[in-house]
DNA sequence: AACGTAACGGTTGAT
DNA sequence: TCATCAACCGTTACG
């Protein structure tokens, strides 16, 4: 698909129509904005059917997005596209961790014969030579320059072998989690006796605003709005890029860079696809290539753990009865 | 009239 | 680098 935006061709087009008239990217998640609305109009007492009509989002949707938000707290998306790991489990990687670091000199088809050796893996599920070697190359990386005290002689084995590369989840009984991939841990999947602490780092965005600064927005099309104390957990990245990428908008443009500090207020800016693109843009967008603008953006995770999460969006096209407007409770 | 949900055509991204 | 395919998407239609 062509989600570039050319600014100078605002001709370009494409979503679809509904039956309600709303506007809507097959195989794309509504922008989070309108789930955010979706469930904010459900929280002060309109009806699902009414959320549909006035939003213009099928009733199916919005039934989908209530539900799920009153299951897991969260509105975002689930986690699209990718796939489980299904030989090179956290497990199996941890243990050619073990392998890397007692001979850094072992090629990947020794590790291969060696985890058939030690029953780790069988001739069914044991990883080929070029995933063991894909595996080194991303996952472990140079043995040579572990932050945590390498002096140690150890190399901080652990002799657990569960400290590998998929991120540490904080409780930990390494019981169930171990046998857990990355589609477990998304917020929606993700079991309750991980998020036992009180703080629960499934919810990316809390129930409640602490603050709605319409003002503080450089331009008067857009409207920002901040998600305080998002948990961030580096196994939730691919949510938050995938709710963020969504084609709605014309590439997610960053109009600060995010501070060491965990600052990253007005971190980029949401551009609805049919608003006028050369009018609305914000005027410090200064690359217009998404992927790079992007990944640069979300190559600088992991903030600090609670840091807030601020999204900045456009003035919607009334037909989505957008901006919102927090209910005053929430100011 | 409301709404839960399966079918459908679509996109995504780790393997 | 590229294809695969299982995850998810929102809409539609049915009950």
């Amino acid at each position: 698909m062509d989600y570039s935006f050319n600014d100078s061709n605002s001709n370009q087009s494409y979503g679809e129509v509904n039956q309600l008239g709303g506007v809507f990217v097959n195989g794309r998640p509504l922008p989070t904005p309108i789930r955010l609305r979706i469930v904010d109009m459900a929280n002060i007492g309109v009806r699902p059917c009414d959320i549909s009509r006035q939003l213009k989002v099928s009733h199916g949707c919005v039934s989908k997005i209530l539900a799920r938000y009153h299951e897991t707290g969260s509105v975002l998306p689930g986690a699209i596209g990718g796939s489980k790991p299904r030989v090179t489990t956290p497990r199996v990687v941890g243990r050619i961790r073990d392998y890397k670091v007692k001979d850094p000199g072992m090629f990947a088809w020794e590790i291969r014969e060696k985890l058939l050796l030690d029953n780790v893996c069988d001739k069914f599920n044991v990883p080929s030579v070029s995933s063991i070697s894909r595996i080194l190359r991303n996952k472990i990386g140079p043995l040579s320059q572990p932050s945590n005290g390498s002096i140690g002689g150890g190399g901080g084995s652990s002799e657990n072998s569960d400290s590998n590369s998929p991120p540490p989840i904080p409780s930990s009984s390494s019981s169930s989690i171990a046998l857990m991939n990355k589609h477990d841990l998304s917020p929606i999947n993700i079991p309750s006796v991980v998020s036992s602490s009180s703080d629960s780092i499934c919810k990316i965005e809390p129930p409640t605003w602490s603050s709605y600064d319409q003002s503080a927005v450089a331009s008067s099309y857009h409207h920002r709005y901040l998600y305080p104390n998002v948990a961030y957990h580096s196994t939730f990245q691919h949510q938050f890029e995938s709710a963020m990428k969504s084609p709605y908008t014309g590439g997610n443009h960053i109009v600060s860079n995010p501070t060491t500090n965990g600052d990253i207020s007005s971190a980029f800016t949401h551009t609805h696809h049919y608003h006028n693109q050369h009018n609305h843009h914000h005027p410090n967008a200064t690359v217009n290539n998404t992927a790079n603008n992007y990944s640069s953006f979300f190559n600088s995770f992991p903030y600090t753990p609670t840091s807030n999460f601020a999204v900045t969006t456009p003035y919607y096209a009334s037909s989505y009865g957008l901006p919102l407007t927090p209910p005053t409770s929430y100011k």
